[in-house]
DNA sequence: TTGTCGGCCGATCGCCGACAA
DNA sequence: TTGTCGGCGATCGGCCGACAA
């Protein structure tokens, strides 16, 4: 999928190492975060802590039901792993994934009880419908348009969007129950609506985080840049 | 799950030997039904056209998605295969599964246009009504009873019948739509009732084959045979 | 600025008897 | 006896502004 709706969905604390770059390999650390027991391949070498490895291939994934976003990463150790890492540890990374492409502006909210309830709309934070969402002609009473939206496995998602009430504000009506039903989503999950440097609209997803406390909100820091 | 049920939703057309029986294995018949490609294993003997077995076990199993019923059928193969069959074959299942045990009354119907239309009710013809399901009281006005039926994974469900119209006819009401949502059933579909032989109303699903005029129908000859 | 609530309007669900096959 | 239809009443979805945090 998409790199940069990618990005977004993952959120700033992702961090992806760019391709040959090199990195430290944890087998222990590996393990633990796996669901299944972990069996490294018997080999007559010892298991080290750590093996440095470069990043052979990348692949940014996105799961076909949950919409969640994941990366395969291939790595390929390298010769004379017991370096002296003292000197290199700091440097391996230099050249941060920051650089390696534009960050277009994007958002994300968790989903409150009004916007996850089949009460009907989402309220749309005034930031993100003017920087993200396409300009809305105000002239018009009340304004509206429809807005459309590719997913990550690239479907395309309609919403109606009106500003209204007193005091105004932004809210996204027809179609939007459809797709909270479509993608089950619940209060506490998270939406990520991010403009491709193409112009188009994209929507992503970030499952709450079962029994612990949501992540980081709202302008994505470091992906929803172009914020004060 | 119970063979009575099982054997009601898979109707009187499948037979299924009893345990420990005689039977014939025809493995070229057995690829021809299966739908993936079959690979016997190789040997050091030729594939025989039939092969003499003994029915090692027998497990009657339903699907838990489609309710569909099957059988997983062992089958040991009885040395000295190459017997002259001409004399055995009509004798090898004489015992047939008939006098293995009791069958209980069961009704299947097919679903029509209007059984299956979100319009609401299922149209309980009158055999069934009066012989499967309890004892309607007919004092009131107008009739109505709750009934309540067990699936093939055990599971209940609630269906209001009433005894209403003009002329009077049984109907399922309340509960109905909900029953044909979550099994997914559809016009030409089939439904199953029987009595089980502790007083338990059961419910079974035939689907339709798709693309073959629907087999047999109404008092299943043979598995609901207290019909005149 | 935006989360929650009650009001309310329209669409759908599903129960009903009237027919007719 | 029972399949299909139109009617219609109850329920629900979902759009709305009024508040208040």
């Amino acid at each position: 999928i998409d790199p940069q709706l990618w990005h977004a969905c993952a959120g700033s604390m992702v961090q992806i190492p760019p391709l040959n770059s090199m990195v430290f390999y944890f087998p222990q650390g590996h393990a633990e975060h796996a669901f299944g027991p972990v069996n490294f391949p018997s080999s007559t070498t010892p298991i080290l802590p750590l093996i440095l490895c470069r990043v052979a291939s990348l692949k940014f994934l996105a799961d076909s039901e949950t919409d969640e976003v994941y990366a395969k990463i291939r790595l390929v150790p390298l010769p004379g792993s017991e370096l002296d890492f003292e000197d290199n540890s700091l440097s391996l990374n230099s050249v941060g994934s920051d650089t390696e492409s534009e960050k277009p502006a994007s958002f994300a909210k968790t989903l409150t009880q009004s916007d996850a309830n089949n009460g009907g709309g989402f309220s749309v934070p005034r930031y993100c419908a003017e920087t993200i969402f396409p300009r809305l002609d105000y002239s018009a009473d009340p304004p509206v348009q429809t807005v459309v939206a590719k997913d990550v496995h690239g479907e395309t998602w309609k919403f109606r969007h009106i500003y209204r009430g007193t005091p105004r504000r932004h809210l996204l009506t027809t179609g939007w129950s459809t797709f909270v039903n479509q993608k089950k989503l619940v209060a506490g999950d998270s939406i990520v609506f991010l403009r491709a440097q193409n112009g188009d609209l994209c929507v992503g997803i970030r499952r709450a985080k079962k029994g612990i406390g949501s992540g980081n909100d709202s302008p994505s820091s470091g992906w929803s840049s172009n914020h004060g």
